[in-house]
DNA sequence: TGGCAGCGCAATTTCGAAAATCCATCGCTG
DNA sequence: CAGCGATGGATTTTCGAAATTGCGCTGCCA
């Protein structure tokens, strides 16, 4: 295997934006890096990829009223985009929209948790075992880069540092690269919104690194079982995984309990 | 069992509109129907109904091109509450937004058909097995008369009258009747959805009544199966149900494939 | 003192116009 | 004559202000 040029194609992919999906960030995406990758993007498109960072980072707090004048000073942009971005966000589940009341963003509780928890390790284990029997090369290509990219970032036991957006980004690409296969454009879409909330959980319950240190061995054996297409035990091994991080997360939850705000 | 009392329950819960995935109609909702029933509408959410009503029922064609001229004077609004609307219907995969480029109905496809029927095949024998599982005697009880209420306005072989909202309307509240007690909005949101996209692939492909004349049979068994609590049995008479329908809807969208209109 | 109607402020929602973008056409150049 | 860049019109996108709605306060009345 040549060691070089895998690495360089794998530093590539992660410069690479993930459609819409990945890029989290709190600053206003570059035009002519939309451009270049075929992909206009409006203050609307911005706004809503700005505010649910945001959100799934914990900045803007479960159950935060999310007044215009507060967004248009924030976010720097009319009413227009901002609502725009707030009706899809809406649609998604990440923030909650009463008649005449305005936005807020979706509150916590134990039994959303649940629901996410139990909708993601469904739909995921799902696709995943669409995904294997229906992959090809260039998917199993992308899974094992994908993989390593996660392990190449994945923390020491004991890290402290706290979790950002890059982590996320390639945390986000190996799960994404696993299911990537599975044929319906729908499911996918599913599994990425489902996961955006499920994530805002993960993210408030766990800031630190450390304790995603073990997930990069799960990763490495779901990849392994996934590549030679033994697509029952590359479920159950994704299974224990989501179950186990899920079990973490709503330990944490019900410790610390994490109270709406106004 | 009382027969006057049953009568005038259903009669009563088919006035009353499901929340927001049934009222499906082209006229704006009068103001106090929407106070009435604790809700408050917006020109956004009539939009979004309306539009969503017409691409379901075929008169906005698939592919069709929605300029916000057109938009405008035909639903007599400005274009922030048709923009929201669009921004959400897209979130829903009922039309596509191209950067810049504007709105249009989403096109029709085989590949896009058979994820549809896949997913929502997927999604509600899913949610039919936990909800005959969660199910409580109120769930029992809405259940049978949503099944009833399908059995009065189900065709007889060979009528040929059109199928209306009203008659989606009833079909739609069975379909969720069934699954309303999962215990899951996420899945059940997921569900709406996809019955949306289905539905609209559905009545262009199934334009009258006579064809879903079987299918008020098909009703009546698994409102028996679930309502005695044989979950397994209602699931396969479900998959029966759903697969025999989309082998007719794809039989027939298989000869007479619906054009883009621009 | 408690309750309710009316009033005024603040916030959302909607509109109409300005700005930005796209597309087709035309003219120029090699 | 083909290819490329500029120009004009049409459309989308965004903004700022008007209109509508909700909410809290005050004052009146029982």
């Amino acid at each position: 295997m040549d060691w070089a040029l895998n690495l360089e194609r794998i530093v590539l992919s992660l410069l690479r934006p993930m459609e819409d999906v990945l890029p989290l960030s709190v600053a206003p995406t570059m035009p002519f890096v939309a451009h270049d990758f075929g992909q206009t993007f409006s203050k609307s498109s911005d706004a809503l990829r700005r505010i649910r960072a945001d959100i799934v980072a914990g900045k803007l707090q479960p159950g935060q009223k999310l007044s215009f004048k507060f967004l248009v000073t924030c976010y720097d942009m009319g009413t227009s985009p901002l609502r725009e971005a707030l009706c899809q966000l809406a649609g998604q589940g990440m923030v909650e929209l009463e008649s005449q009341r305005g936005f807020r963003v979706a509150p916590v509780s134990r039994a959303d948790l649940e629901d996410v928890i139990a909708m993601r390790a469904h739909a995921e284990i799902y696709a995943a075992g669409l995904s294997i029997t229906r992959g090809n090369d260039a998917w199993r290509r992308n899974l094992g880069d994908a993989s390593l990219a996660f392990t190449l970032v994945a923390a020491k036991a004991g890290d402290q540092r706290p979790i950002d957006e890059r982590w996320e980004e390639i945390h986000r690409r190996f799960h994404f690269a696993l299911i990537g296969a599975c044929g319906s454009p729908t499911l996918l879409q599913f599994c990425k919104q489902i996961s955006h909330r499920y994530d805002r959980y993960r993210r408030i319950a766990i800031p630190v690194q450390a304790v995603m240190a073990g997930p990069a061995q799960d990763h490495r054996e779901i990849t392994q079982a996934a590549l030679s297409g033994n697509s029952k035990q590359a479920q159950s091994l994704l299974r224990r995984h989501i179950d186990d991080m899920a079990g973490v997360v709503l330990e944490r939850y019900h410790r610390g309990a994490w109270m709406p705000k106004d």
